[in-house]
DNA sequence: TGACTTTACGGTTATCGTAAAGATG
DNA sequence: CATCTTTACGATAACCGTAAAGTCA
């Protein structure tokens, strides 16, 4: 069923003889002529027979007419597609990210609906093969580590790392907690390869301090539990829950901030539509966090703004 | 955009490799390897990326599989629609027939609907280009002129032919009329190229009668409204109308009677299907008229049956 | 080394256009 | 005889398969 019969098919049957349609075709009468016949051969109809030195339509072939139209203008669809992906088009983006990120960033952006939004899909990836998932059948992946430079990436935030307490904890009153007043604490941490541990690691030697845990969690959603049941303060930079109050944490460089990627292949056939996105969700979390958070800029520690992160 | 390279796009997004599609496709290996680099450059998409010495999709190959996959279905769909219309499968079929026939007997067939009626589409068609209809656009040609040799052809019914008087007219009361009591009327008839002349001419040759007439009217329609405005008894074999008594006429061979014709293409592609139909139209045809209008069969003239005629 | 893809090359097939022949009014 | 279709034929281009080379765990 080759396509390019059909449309010589069409077109005689459009133009009313062979002569007329080689003309429209740019192929010379002879050629149309065979391929008509290798078509009618090849499905095993006859689609025209001869009428007063014309050729006219059979009955097999005007009921094949409509569909043989149909089909070619599914090719010219597809055609039309694809220039459209070429150009950089792209109608569902996945995203991966880790369960955390996807919670706190992906679902609440999807349920935001910004306008400009493409469709997203997104999968949860164990943070050791985020960025492999770009290989794969990932478009973009978003994580707080570091990227490979091998990607294409963009900073879309920094996030604040907070302490979370109890709201009757004595931390709770000031609204936000230095690194010193931290660390006579029990620390309630995630896992040592989750990034927000390698933040504090980092912090605390910059400061010449040390904290004491009773060891990693899971996953920061554990941390925040127990500290709702009152054994200790957790560390860590999703939404809060169990009534605990976030407590930015202040170091001697700031606020204590954990980054945020996207990252996509260089050879992403829609790389303005990524970028787009990653714009999208700097927005939606400037949006939601405050313009403090944006990737480029530094301010001071905003009031602790409970109503926004709800 | 050959349906062949999109096959193997879809082969080898299938199975994984090119080395394992190339076998079910049963070609070589670089072959394939080739045509997906030919729909590559075609489409001006990268559809594979190599990944640890194998192919994995790429995002914009991704976007292009379902399309590629609907697209080859539509063009399994249209080969399987061919192989049906060469197995004699019709979608719809295209009647050409007088006004009249189309009017007394193809639109009642319609309107009946019996249950292996093909859709039909009926085209008025003038008497003498009536058979020529088969070779244009026309499936099948109703008539009553006898089909040219060279077409495949089926009396359909033989039809009574009528004498139509007023009610309270002397001739009503018998409920039929011999052929010898009718040309004592003036006759208004059809015009000469109608068949209904030609039946009456021969049976009044046959006779060695001569019959009155005030010339031909342009169709039986108008023939009966003057016979009905007490200008004559008309002559068709048409459906009553204007409250007149139709009374079949009897010769010395039985009732007059004008055959009814369907002839088609001896090329057509689906001649089951329109032999089908004629029988269908006998069917109707006996069903409305009686088992006496049957194409091979010879019956007494029945008593007249006003009911069935409505 | 093994599995896979790509490149190179010889040979076959398909397809094209020109030119001539057949058919029809 | 003018128009259209079909057939014939030589030449070009497309395509395939085998074989070899390249690439990556």
């Amino acid at each position: 069923m080759d396509l390019r019969l059909l449309r010589c098919f069409v077109a005689v049957a459009d133009a009313g003889s062979v002569t007329a349609a080689a003309q429209e075709l740019y192929v010379s009468q002879p050629t149309l002529s065979r391929q008509l016949h290798r078509l009618e051969r090849e499905i095993g109809l006859v689609l025209f027979r001869p009428l007063d030195g014309r050729l006219v339509i059979t009955s097999a072939g005007r009921e094949l007419l409509p569909r043989a139209r149909t089909l070619l203008a599914g090719a010219a669809a597809v055609r039309a597609f694809a220039r459209e992906i070429a150009a950089g088009a792209i109608g569902a983006v996945h995203v991966a990210a880790p369960t955390a990120i996807l919670h706190d960033v992906l679902a609440p952006l999807i349920a935001a609906a910004p306008p400009n939004l493409p469709p997203l899909t997104v999968r949860p990836m164990d943070t050791e093969k985020l960025y492999d998932a770009v290989d794969g059948d990932a478009d973009l992946a978003v994580g707080a580590h570091a990227p490979p430079a091998h990607l294409s990436a963009r900073v879309l935030a920094r996030l604040p790392v907070r302490a979370y307490v109890p709201a009757n904890h004595g931390l709770a009153i000031n609204g936000s907690v230095t690194l010193t007043e931290l660390i006579d604490h029990d620390l309630l941490l995630p896992d040592r390869q989750h990034h927000i541990r390698q933040v504090l690691d980092v912090a605390t030697a910059e400061a010449g301090l040390v904290y004491r845990t009773a060891g990693g969690f899971e996953s920061a959603p554990v941390a925040l539990a127990n500290a709702a049941a009152g054994r200790g303060v957790a560390v860590a930079s999703g939404d809060p829950a169990f009534g605990l109050v976030p407590l930015p944490i202040i170091t001697a460089q700031g606020p204590m901030m954990e980054p945020l990627f996207a990252a996509w292949r260089v050879d992403h056939h829609a790389p303005s539509t990524l970028a787009g996105l990653a714009g999208e969700l700097t927005a939606y979390l400037i949006d939601r966090h405050g313009p403090w958070v944006a990737p480029e800029t530094r301010h001071s520690v905003p009031a602790l703004r409970t109503r926004s992160l709800h």
